[in-house]
DNA sequence: CTATAATATTGATTTAAATCAATAAAAATT
DNA sequence: AATTTTTATTGATTTAAATCAATATTATAG
C-alpha cells in the first residue's frame, strides 16, 4: 500500500512556487515536554490503524482525541451538504484536529480519511489539555502550528476565489510535487473524483485540464502516475492564465 | 462616523442561523495577567486611532505588532493579484493579527482596514511574546481565540466553494445582521463593491440579487440601510436555493 | 450651487464551467 | 476468464455568473 515511487528529479527550495503552504513536522514539540509530562499523554494514548478510505475524524463529531500521524497518509476535508473540499494532503509526523482544542462547541471542523494505511496515536484531549496548560513552550507549538494551518487555508481561499479552472489544476499539481511529495515525480492516491474536490471543479473539468496540459507538454499522466515536465509553465497558469 | 441605528428586532440565539461565526470577544485574556505582565505589555504598547478607509494592517508586510480594536470597526480582507476578499468584520475587544504571531515567515497574513475610526492597541510582538512564553492561561487564550478564527475560515472556504450567488448573498445578510450587528436592522459601512468582496461575488451580481430579494420582500433596503424582512427565507436560501 | 467625480443600477452579451449523456477503461467479484 | 460494477473519459448542451456598456444617482470639490 505504501506509495513506492521515486523522485528523479529533485525540487529545488523555491519559496515562491505555487500557493501551496508547505507543511511542517510536528514532532519538534514533544521535545518540550518533561518526563512527567510524556508519561501523563504516554498512559493517555492509544495506537490505532486505520484501513484505506476509513475515517480517522468525521467532522461534526465530538472532538474526544487530539491524534498524532505516525505513518500513512490521510486527506483532510470539509463535508457541506452537496459538495466536498479536500483541504490538504497530511502525512506523517502531523496533528490532527488541534483546531478543536479550544473551540468551544467541541466538534471537529472537518473530516480526515486514508489514502494510505495510517498509525495513528490517539491523545485523550483533557490528558492533552492538561500538559498544554502547565507547560507554554510546548503551548507555544501548538500555537505554531494553528498558524501554519491558518496560512494554508487564507491562501486556499484566496485559490477558490481567484484563479480559473486550469489555476486550480496547475496549483494542484504543484502542490502536490512541491509539498505534499516533494517532488516532480509521483503516483497519486486520490481518484479523480478526489483530484476535482481537491481543485475545487467537478471531474469532468478537471479531466479535461489534466488532458490539456498532457497535450500542451507540460506534465505526462498515466492514470495515477504524474510527472511534471514544465513546471514553470504551470507556475504561470496557476498565478492567473 | 458611529453607527448609531437602533436595533429594534431582537435576535434569538439560534445556533443554525447562517454558516457565518460569531466573534468572541478576547478581553477575557487580559484577566489572566499578572501585574507584572501588565506592566510589561503597558510597556510596549502604542494606542493609535485610524479614520476610514486607512490600513490597519497590510497583507504580505512584517508582523511587528499584535494589535487589539479598543474602538471601531474594521473589515480583514486577502488581497490576490485580481481579487479581494473580505474574510470578516472585526469590532472592539479583538486582536488581530494573532495568526502572524508565530508563523515562520514573520508576515501578516491579510490586511486591515477602518470602516468605522478606530482605537487600536498595538503590541510590540516580541513583547507579547514574551508574555506568552510565561502565561500558559494566556497561551491557552491565544489557541483559544486562534481555532475561533479557524472554525470560520473552515466554514467560509465551504461557501464559497459550495454556495449559489443567491446562497453566497443571503449568507452574507444573515451574517451581518447575526454576528456583526446583532440585529434585523442595521446600517453597513461597505460599498456595493466591498459587499461585492464579502459575498465573493461582482458588484452587479450582487446588487442585481439585493433588488431580487427586495422584490421578493425578504429585505428592505435604502442606500446602505438594511431591514431584514424574512429571515427564515434568507435561510433556507443560504443553505442552496 | 454647480460641476465633476465616484458609486450604484440596469440591461445586453459573453464565457467559463457545470451538467447531462454516452462510452470506454479499469477494477472487483463470481 | 467472464461478468458486473465502478471509475474515467469525451462530447454536446445548458446555465449561472462575469463582463461589457450605458445610464442614473449620490457624493465631493470648487
Amino acid at each position: 500500500m505504501i506509495n513506492s515511487n521515486f523522485c528523479i528529479i529533485l525540487l529545488f527550495e523555491n519559496e515562491s512556487m505555487s500557493n501551496c503552504i508547505k507543511d511542517i513536522s510536528h514532532t519538534s514539540a514533544f521535545s518540550h515536554l518533561t518526563n512527567t509530562e510524556t508519561n501523563i499523554l504516554e498512559r493517555n494514548k492509544t495506537t490505532i490503524t486505520y484501513k484505506k478510505n476509513e475515517y480517522i475524524i468525521k467532522q461534526g463529531t465530538f472532538a474526544n482525541n487530539i491524534l498524532f500521524i505516525k505513518k500513512g497518509l490521510a486527506k483532510l476535508f470539509i463535508e457541506g451538504n452537496q459538495k466536498r473540499i479536500i483541504l490538504t494532503i497530511k502525512m506523517a509526523d502531523n496533528f490532527l484536529g488541534l483546531s478543536s482544542l479550544y473551540y468551544d462547541k467541541k466538534l471537529y471542523l472537518y473530516s480526515a480519511s486514508v489514502l494510505e494505511d495510517c498509525e495513528i496515536d490517539l491523545y485523550d484531549k483533557q490528558a492533552f489539555k492538561h500538559v498544554l496548560s502547565q507547560n507554554v513552550d510546548f503551548a507555544n507549538e501548538m500555537i505554531k502550528f494553528l498558524n501554519h494551518n491558518s496560512a494554508r487555508i487564507y491562501s486556499r481561499l484566496l485559490c477558490v476565489t481567484e484563479k480559473n479552472a486550469r489555476g486550480k489544476v496547475a496549483d494542484m499539481i504543484l502542490c502536490l510535487a512541491n509539498n505534499i511529495f516533494g517532488c516532480f515525480e509521483f503516483t497519486i492516491p486520490l481518484s479523480r473524483q478526489e483530484l476535482a474536490e481537491f481543485a475545487g471543479l467537478s471531474m469532468e473539468n478537471t479531466i479535461r485540464i489534466l488532458k490539456e496540459f498532457e497535450n500542451d507538454k507540460l506534465i505526462k499522466l498515466k492514470g495515477k502516475d504524474f510527472k511534471i515536465i514544465n513546471p514553470e509553465m504551470l507556475e504561470r497558469i496557476s498565478e492567473y492564465g
